[in-house]
RNA sequence: UGGGGAGUCGCCAAGCUGGUCAAGGCACCGGAUUUUGAUUCCGGCAUUCGAAGGUUCGAAUCCUUCUUCCCCAGCCA
């Protein structure tokens, strides 16, 4: 189910306006659902389809999902969960040379991660297209019967050779004419096994000379002696994709199939082949229909599948999980909520324009949900020690209890405590010996709040023999205690954040940044690797409040001032901290 | 050069049966609040809709021409 929380879209776009004219006119009234695909005659001895409209999500079970399928995934499951329709989960699982089980299962994992799930009236929306192929075959069978296919023996060159070019026709192959029974026979042969690989092939027999190169007798059947995850071998000859999609789409009763812009010159077969199989009697009006949408493009990011398997055979990341990675377990891992994902989804809107997302835009999705709902706690990523040395003046104890909100804006998640001593480890940032226009924080003479603690006054540092700055001193300024009256009488521009060396805990803390440092690493044509950000990880140790130590896996976390933060969903344990930094905060004042 | 698509603010994106129509979001710029230089809050942000003509009382929306960009010649999807 799609969290109901999710805010209603109040946008539009042409897919929305296409649906609404569709129920206006009320063309699917009295559209039939036979409970499971099927052809004509199942459908028709279903029920009115209790789904106003139906949409499916079809991946190829060959990859990872990335941050493009996730756009795919929001607008199919959106669309039906906005039209009161259903969305089924679908793969396109039409070559057994590339996908496997494992795929499946993550793909699966993902987009319920995602929070979409495709069970509704009581049913499992769970289909694959290898559970068709009995009725792809007969379908072949048919257009054959038909005079609307045939087998060709051409090889692969050839058939290549004798397509013709963007402006000239192509010629017609010399087992163009053979007769149905030859073909049929042959079709059965090569399902048979009687023939290699690549030695014969069932096209539709349509118009070599269209100008449209996807008509000119496609390939529909292909001979692939391969084992399939799911049909095992049972076959030998699998369809191709423009074959099976729209058969697929038909049987599951897709109303509206969306998919990318680059499948608009494949939607004239699409319509042509759902024609004769409805001509055929062996598919139910009213028969699916294909828009198309632009794809998501990311600045920063690729998402070519051959490059990113690239990145990870020659480890320049960690992992199809690698947080840097635009892959959704990557995003997961990174500190990305799903929420976020889809607030980001929604945010770039379905259009017909290519595009480039600005990389902020997702970023800014993420900043929206986290600050919402991210705990805060203090982290010193680069400490430098901070020492008070007027503490036995002001204060009679060794330490002295603090307390913090654990969100600003939601008093009923808490308060957090820690403690305040004479020797904390602040930023190394935060203090300047010689400050620069506008800088608020430690410089000597300068006073600045130690948030939650109290005010301090610099009076300078201390320096290695190198010259290095090895400790910052101050003086605590008397009664500015945070919570005690009067704790504002003295006002200060500047607060920074810190850790108590007793309390402090370590933490490894991933630093990511973007794995490019160029918007567009694919772009003409160079090579994708130059452009990689060499910067894209540091790790290093930080100190972190001591709350901390009780955090899980998978939970974000802001630390002030700093950014988001995710405990790693493999590597942390409560023994050992280990911190992605999902994003830093915005920052208006810097760079 | 054949066919199919698309050009509205820095990035997205409504509007396209012609008449407060130049929505909205992100970004950005002001200002207010703020013990995160964060958040939040107010305010600003296209006399103009790829260009040029034309039709009309009136056009981003209709017509013509031009122009730019994207996709298609896998037995991938």
């Amino acid at each position: 189910m799609t969290d109901p929380k999710d805010k209603p879209a109040p946008s539009t776009n042409f897919l929305k306006n296409i649906i609404e004219a569709d129920l206006a006119a009320n063309k699917f009234a009295t559209r039939r659902w036979g409970g499971q695909p099927g052809d004509a005659a199942t459908h028709a001895a279903g029920q009115v389809d209790p789904a106003k409209i139906r949409t499916r999500f079809p991946p190829e079970p060959n990859g990872y999902l990335h941050v493009g399928h996730a756009k795919s995934i929001c607008l199919n499951f959106g669309l039906a969960r906005d039209y009161d329709g259903v969305c089924h989960m679908r793969f396109d699982d039409t070559n057994p040379e590339k996908e496997e089980q494992e795929y499946v299962d993550a793909i699966l994992d993902t987009v319920h991660w995602l929070g979409f799930d495709w069970s509704a009236n009581g049913q499992d929306h769970l289909f694959h297209a290898s559970d068709y192929f009995d009725f792809m075959y007969r379908a072949a069978e048919y257009l054959i019967g038909a005079n609307l296919a045939y087998v060709d023996q051409q090889t692969a060159d050839e058939i290549r050779a004798n397509r013709g070019t963007l402006t000239e026709a192509g010629k017609p192959s010399p087992w163009r004419d053979r007769s149905a029974e030859e073909n049929l026979r042959l079709f059965a042969e090569m399902r048979d096994g009687k023939h290699p690989d690549g030695s014969m092939i069932l096209r539709a027999k349509i118009d070599m000379a269209s100008p449209n190169i996807n008509l000119r007798d496609p390939a529909i059947y292909r001979i692939r002696h391969a084992e399939h995850h799911r049909a095992g071998n049972n076959w030998c000859v699998y369809p191709m994709y423009t074959f099976a999609h729209p058969i697929e789409d038909a049987l599951e009763q897709i109303t509206h199939s969306i998919c990318t812009l680059e499948f608009e010159d494949q939607r004239p077969f699409y319509d042509w082949l759902l024609a004769r199989l409805a001509e055929g009697g062996l598919l139910a009006d009213p028969l699916p229909h294909q828009y198309e949408f632009s794809r998501l493009n990311l600045t920063y990011v690729i998402t070519s599948k051959r490059k990113l398997k690239q990145l990870v055979d020659d480890k320049h990341v960690d992992g199809w999980d690698d947080p840097r990675m635009p892959t959704i377990v990557g995003l997961r891992r990174r500190g990305y909520t799903p929420e976020a994902i889809r607030l980001f989804c929604e945010r770039i809107g379905a259009s017909k324009h290519d595009s480039w997302i600005d990389y902020s835009t997702l970023e800014g999705a993420l900043r929206e949900d986290l600050d919402e709902k991210a705990p805060r706690a203090m982290a010193v990523l680069d400490p430098l020690k901070l020492k008070l040395t007027n503490w036995e003046h002001c204060f009679t104890s060794r330490t002295e209890p603090c307390h913090a909100p654990v969100h600003p804006h939601h008093p009923e998640m808490g308060q957090r405590r820690f403690d305040l001593t004479s020797e904390l480890w602040i930023e190394r940032e935060d203090f300047l010996e010689e400050p620069t226009k506008g800088y608020q924080r430690l410089f000597p003479g300068n006073m600045t709040r130690l948030k939650y603690g109290c005010v301090i006054k610099c009076t300078g540092c201390e320096k290695d023999a190198d010259g290095n700055i090895t400790a910052v001193l101050a003086e605590v300024v008397p009664n500015t205690k945070s919570g005690t009256p009067g704790a504002d009488s003295v006002k200060v521009k500047g607060v920074i954040t810190w850790v108590c060396a007793r309390e402090a805990i370590k933490a490894e803390v991933r630093l990511y940044d973007r794995l490019f440092s160029e918007a567009h690493p694919d772009a003409g044509g160079r090579d994708f690797l130059e452009a990689l950000n060499p910067q894209s990880k540091r790790v290093i140790t930080a100190y972190v409040e001591p709350g901390v130590i009780s955090s899980h896996a998978g939970e974000s976390y802001q630390f002030e001032r700093h950014g988001y933060f995710v405990a790693d969903r493999k590597d942390h344990t409560q023994k050992t901290l280990v911190f992605n930094r999902t994003t830093t905060l915005r920052d208006t004042w810097s760079k």
